[in-house]
DNA sequence: AGTAATAGTTACTTTTTGGTAACTAGTTTT
DNA sequence: AAAACTAGTTACCAAAAAGTAACTATTACT
């Protein structure tokens, strides 16, 4: 996140750290339960590793994710969020739904 | 918004309308009443005339702002929310609390 | 006649973000 | 010995977003 964008504003704050165009999606994505780098990569289509790479390592940064990588080989690296991430779920759960009415509309539109 | 790219996604949907740099604080701006141009020119700190152009012009494709446009001169033209752009208003607010947990967190930091 | 006010627009540049494809290192399987 | 697996990294490129500064049209005021 960039601490000196946000000028105090709390809400930019907010935005800040969870406006990657996949933030949202992984944060969900590790809801339920902790996840390997491997298992996003495939669980969420049409991401590239490099930037799965990055906004794992933005949201670890921002406190939003845990990182653990086990000394073994083929490598192991799992994340899971942290108390802080998990306070976020139900806001991104109410967005979800807002963001349902307009998919809805768009499709009567259609 | 991007109508193409959220893939089906309600929360990339979501995040697609509200993702823009000053667009949530424009939604929060006008949340108690509606404004002229130039009001959220002067309450928006830092935001250029260019840019808040382009983000009422999103607000306004997506549903989210309404604009008047009085056939005065000088011009006035005004904005408010729609229905739809004050439910997201609650959703704003969740986010800006958990914001302010952030900024916390980072002046004990400091 | 000149200046100010409003709500923009336009051209141009810079910064940020995201995407692609090839490569790496350590270990296990064939 | 070669190939595969994982979790990345690297160099390079393209697109999107944002910023700056100058300009416009219409009317009122001085």
């Amino acid at each position: 996140m960039n601490k000196i964008n946000h000028q105090g504003c709390p809400l930019t704050a907010a935005m800040n750290v969870i406006g990657g165009k996949w933030k949202p999606l992984i944060i969900y994505n590790l809801n339920k339960s902790s996840k390997r780098f491997g298992q996003l990569d495939v669980q969420i289509p049409g991401i590239s590793r490099k930037v799965l790479t990055k906004q794992l390592t933005e949201l670890f940064e921002d406190g939003i994710v845990l990182r653990t990588s086990y000394a073994e080989s083929p490598p192991r690296v799992e994340y899971q969020l942290t108390k802080k991430g998990k306070r976020l779920v139900p806001i991104l759960n109410s967005l979800c739904k807002w963001g349902c009415n307009i998919l809805e509309e768009e499709e009567e539109a259609a």
